[in-house]
DNA sequence: AATGAATGAGAGTTCATTCAT
DNA sequence: CATGAATGAACTCTCATTCAT
């Protein structure tokens, strides 16, 4: 019996990421994918049950592995100022290394059949019990989890991919962050 | 003559944004968009040079909507805190009252090959002119325009987008009206 | 508008049921079928909704075919003898005749999934009216139309089936024609 | 080890017959066949060389199974009623215990391209010997082996298929042997 | 302007079969 | 012997688009 090989699911994830990136979800059939990851298309198939739960599984991993970065920057000892400058920067580093990986999470989740088929709350639940002990701590300002999610990732989100509007990537970023800080710290 | 060739296209339009909302990009073939509509295939290429077009023209008009609707809801002889309250709940209203175009948009937005035969600065630019007044009069501070933009319209996407996160979505705005007025007001 | 082209249809049901005589109803592909109707795979489905479709639309018109003839044959003023010779006579004759459609429609026949969506029972109808009218007048003797059925249609079949397997055809119909009238007639 | 390997071939068999009876001849693949027998693809080309091979095996192994069973019914010191009462009731009651077997076997008689590769003399032969017998001792009426297979076996098939088109199954059951007792006897 | 017919190209998926273990 | 992995070919069906009226 042949055994799996995992180098080969490597490929075909790849495959996909890629050309959903550069030509949209519409454009990565099956065939391309599977031509780009060389392998036969029907090789797909013996990893996923069909091109929906492929897409699904690695928008899933794709996802997760955001949240694992940033979880690695940040640090239970850090300073309010610190830990708000440790999540903006690592959400941001984490888009412009993984240009790809982000780029395609942000196709996907504004797909309304793949955002269904994700589970943010396990991904960010580390993230957010941090966040919790701050606010216990009387170090962030308690405001609804939901509104501090969306002050602290959607515009860093949105300054990643609209990167080319800033003179200073940098210097925006460093604003963004002082922002951040004046905002949520007492 | 006139009103019922207008009709058609409006149908051909509507059709569009549903299916796209509906099913996706995926779903929205020219052949489910005729039959939504009412026509034949072939009448859609009597509006349209073809699909591409069709979307990219359709986008650009929903899009130029939302921030039609936005300019309607400001004044510039609003006080600061109202301004901001105006921006932020007409950014919200829009996207719950025409959620269908709103998702059309998102949707859009984030597809390679479609976003960009956008241009944003066209419409945003009554908006950021208001904007620059307020901060000449030290009634806003003074941040870059895109740091502006990402921190007032992103929240209340992701909001818009994640309603179903929120408890009171009337509280949740109200909130995150109050953090964007202590953030951005002197 | 292009209008349909009914030699378009007649030549696809007439390669379908040919396909399906030489290959079995396995190698009747939709690719095959056009390739030999000349036509695009894409219009068999401008007269066809699916594949299952156009096998039981055919298969019901075939089946019809067949009892139309039959119903040509006989006539209400025919004597009790003439009556059988020529219900029999025809079916064998139509499946002489119509060698291709006789066979199509037995093999379609004993598919499970296909047969159910024949209703036999409206092509028979005027040919059981007419036996049950020569049964009320002591003609025929009365047994049940199935049996009746079983005994005038299966074995016929059976002939044109295997005609190989008799020495002189002519011979053998007369024989079973003489056959029905000792078990059938008073 | 043997019954072990027995054991794989019979459920191969089975898991195929079953299929062809609920999906037809289309939806029985290797692949589903291997499923429902619960072994692997490639284990079915380690008893069968190929899926022709298999499919006809299978069928002559079927069809044998059914004269088989008929042959077991009979016996050569019957009176004439009883040994057509036999024939044709065993034949249904095959049908009927062997619903699966006697479906398959019609469906793959009906196919082209399996049906030249079984040979349905060698089976007969036994039940046509007697039939012979009792003509000879002037029981039976001489009429061609054709015709008489036809009227004794090709009626009672097609009752078998079409019992729900009964009212009484018994009772037509009874009624076609009576009919057949008549016409065959002297 | 408007349309249903028509289509080549390609979509996702399954096929029977072979390979490597 | 037995297997899951792997595959080229073929499957049904839909695509965006054009044609003929």
């Amino acid at each position: 019996m042949r055994t799996r090989d995992y180098d080969k699911q490597e490929r075909i994830k790849e495959a996909m990421i890629d050309l959903i990136l550069k030509e949209g979800i519409n454009g990565a059939s099956v065939a391309k994918i599977a031509k780009k990851a060389n392998v036969s298309p029907a090789t797909i198939y013996v990893y996923y049950e069909n091109k929906d739960e492929m897409l699904s599984e690695v928008f899933n991993e794709c996802a997760h592995r955001s949240y694992s970065y940033i979880q690695e920057c940040i640090d239970p000892k850090m300073s309010g100022k610190m830990f708000i400058e440790a999540l903006i920067r690592s959400a941001y580093e984490f888009a412009l290394k993984n240009e790809e990986i982000f780029s395609f999470v942000e196709q996907c989740s504004s797909c309304p059949t793949l955002s269904e088929s994700v589970s943010h709350s396990d991904y960010s639940k580390y993230v957010f019990d941090l966040i919790h002990e701050y606010q216990r701590k009387k170090i962030l300002k308690t405001y609804s989890d939901t509104n501090v999610a969306a002050v602290l990732f959607a515009p860093v989100k949105f300054m990643a991919m609209n990167r080319t509007a800033y003179k200073d990537t940098e210097e925006g970023l460093a604003e963004l962050i002082s922002m951040m800080q004046d905002l949520l710290l007492y």
